[in-house]
DNA sequence: CAAAGATAATTGGTCGCCCAATCAAATAAA
DNA sequence: TTTATTTGATTGGGCGACCAATTATCTTTG
């Protein structure tokens, strides 16, 4: 590869781009710069010059997965109908399809987690993610109690209970996606979020 | 050490245990064979003794920490009430406590499912004990549904949600102890699943 | 019952491999 | 010519696996 001026931040994303995909493929304790080297058609010596070692290029990738992620959930939920039922079983959906038709995504998701235990760095970035996604979870709880369909919960509370069913559910879909089907886990996690913000007390 | 008969299948406990305390403290990235062998206090070349390769080590820690989840919360169970209600209130408290307290049994668990992914052993393992879990949980859900005080749900499924939350809410609780307090999680856990077996229509 | 052999358990060192990181040299654009 | 970019070989270290030697316990035998 000859050496091209400007091309600084495209490399770096190629790399990128590159490292996710070899998670992917061989997990996080399968990782080399060797195969990020080869996956992204690069010399080895080259991933030193645009990070500073092996762990910044992880902290790179795990803050491009939240931004895809992100991306995600903002899109699907743009998508979504007016009312807050609507929008929140919409949010619901994009996750389990995520979790669904894009396994890989999740795959590296669950591997950075088990780095995260001992990385703060790592910890940190996962943290901003849940912090806004409660934050546009609660949103859409705080319109559908004005609204007057939901009951008065603490919206970021509720946000949190419902982000961690989708997780949980999102999960086993990954693990174990002959024994769940996508349609089931919606309707399932739709529900049990519905029936948690339901009016009527149980 | 000095060698003595019949303690062979004690000398591989006690390598599993140290393992487990290894994974905690340094991770599944971090977990090398020698600190596996000074946690222990035992040879390298002992490790060798008692399993094929460290692969080997790493199945009978998973199978270990699984079995011990297992024995926890049929604990649990066995000391909550008769009524369904209050055993599922049981053990989503048992889950919590124990989310909140040995922070250690999730960070390696979390640690693992990192590797299932990679990993068609430890895949299976975790699966078993999914599989037992799910049973448990859709035993109580049965009970309380011929009981009267659950609506008419496919118990098995239900189970899964359960169990998602419940995994799902621990999994937060393990990221951010200081966000969380188990007391309102656990209340918001037993809240979202009571509603959602509750039998008035949403 | 004691000596001798067999066996189970343990050690510490060694081997070859592969890893992340480094660097001097090369190459192309400005 | 200078500067930005890229290369591939090198280096030092740590890893998992392996093994010859050693020790303690058990078993057999005279």
């Amino acid at each position: 590869m000859s050496p091209k001026r400007g091309v600084a931040p495209l490399r770096r994303a190629e790399i990128v781009r590159a490292t996710i995909r070899c998670l992917a493929r061989d997990g996080y304790s399968g990782l080399t710069m060797k195969k990020v080297a080869r996956e992204a058609r690069v010399s080895q010596g080259i991933l030193h010059y645009y990070f500073a070692d092996k762990r910044a290029i992880l902290v790179a990738a795990l803050e491009t997965v939240t931004a895809d992620l992100d991306r995600r959930v903002a899109l699907a939920q743009a998508r979504g109908g007016r009312g807050a039922r609507a929008r929140l079983l919409a949010l619901v959906g994009a996750c389990m399809r995520l979790a669904a038709e894009e396994r890989a995504f999740w795959i590296v998701f669950v591997e950075f987690w088990g780095e995260m235990m001992h990385d703060r760095r790592l910890r940190e970035v996962n943290a901003a993610l849940y912090t806004r996604m409660r934050r546009q979870i609660g949103a859409v709880v705080a319109h559908g109690i004005r609204a007057g369909i939901f009951r008065r919960v603490d919206v970021l509370r509720a946000a949190a209970v419902i982000l961690a069913v989708v997780d949980g559910v999102s999960l086993q879909l990954t693990f174990d996606p002959a024994a769940f089907r996508v349609g089931d886990a919606t309707r399932f996690c739709g529900d049990a979020v519905l029936r948690y913000l339901a009016k009527e007390a149980s």
